[in-house]
DNA sequence: AATATAAGTAACTAAAAGGTTACACAAATA
DNA sequence: TATTTGTGTAACCTTTTAGTTACTTATATT
């Protein structure tokens, strides 16, 4: 599984999210949105689809297309690290309080 | 002011926040907790400030110290992000109830 | 005053990231 | 059936990233 934080880097695969979280979105309408090749793309659509963040289905009435759905679930990591910060930064100021309470005896 | 994404997409520095949270820890600490120069810390630890994850202050007694502090604030570039994906897709899923209430007219 | 310590910088290297063009191929369409 | 369309892959190039060693500087310490 690719590193998320890593997916999450680059600015046009934030940008494909997105897209893709407003409306699942097939790769051509992807290559339309930016200025950048198709073999670009393809790339940074392999990516996210490595880390979690998206799933590929086979369009319904074209089956050429390839749609990409979002999968919210994959940022999951991100927040519990960020929840992990912020749980070792409170503890900290828990055990200052416990220290100001302590000089005030 | 350096993209926060690209900031957190490194473990090393990842690790390093989570050090700076618990604790405000000097360049030093740092370099021992990690395997891995000095040089290379020091890029580390000057990209997370770049990015305003952390702040530098200078050691109390001893003023050689550069000790690192965390600086939560910068997370809300992330946080927005990740709440404006939910958004989008929430949207979505208002539009698709009401499409299915229209349905059952 | 001499030495040890905390930290930064310069110059370099290897690997990863992000892009390109050219080509291939299967499915839809005329 | 011939052609167009949607997509993927290979090979390549350039820039960025992440690390190194060697050296410098300033402040503490003995």
């Amino acid at each position: 599984m690719a590193d998320i934080f890593k997916a999450l880097a680059d600015p046009t695969r934030r940008e494909i999210l997105l897209m893709v979280a407003e409306k699942p979105t097939n790769i051509n309408t992807l290559v339309d949105h930016f200025e950048m090749s198709r073999p670009a793309i393809s790339k940074h659509v392999k990516l996210l689809e490595a880390s979690a963040l998206l799933n590929i289905q086979t369009g319904a009435t074209d089956t050429r297309q390839r749609i990409c759905h979002i999968q919210l679930e994959a940022l999951k990591e991100v927040e519990d690290y960020m929840e992990q910060l912020e749980r070792f930064w409170k503890k900290r100021m828990d055990r200052l309080g416990e220290f100001l309470d302590n000089q005030s005896d």
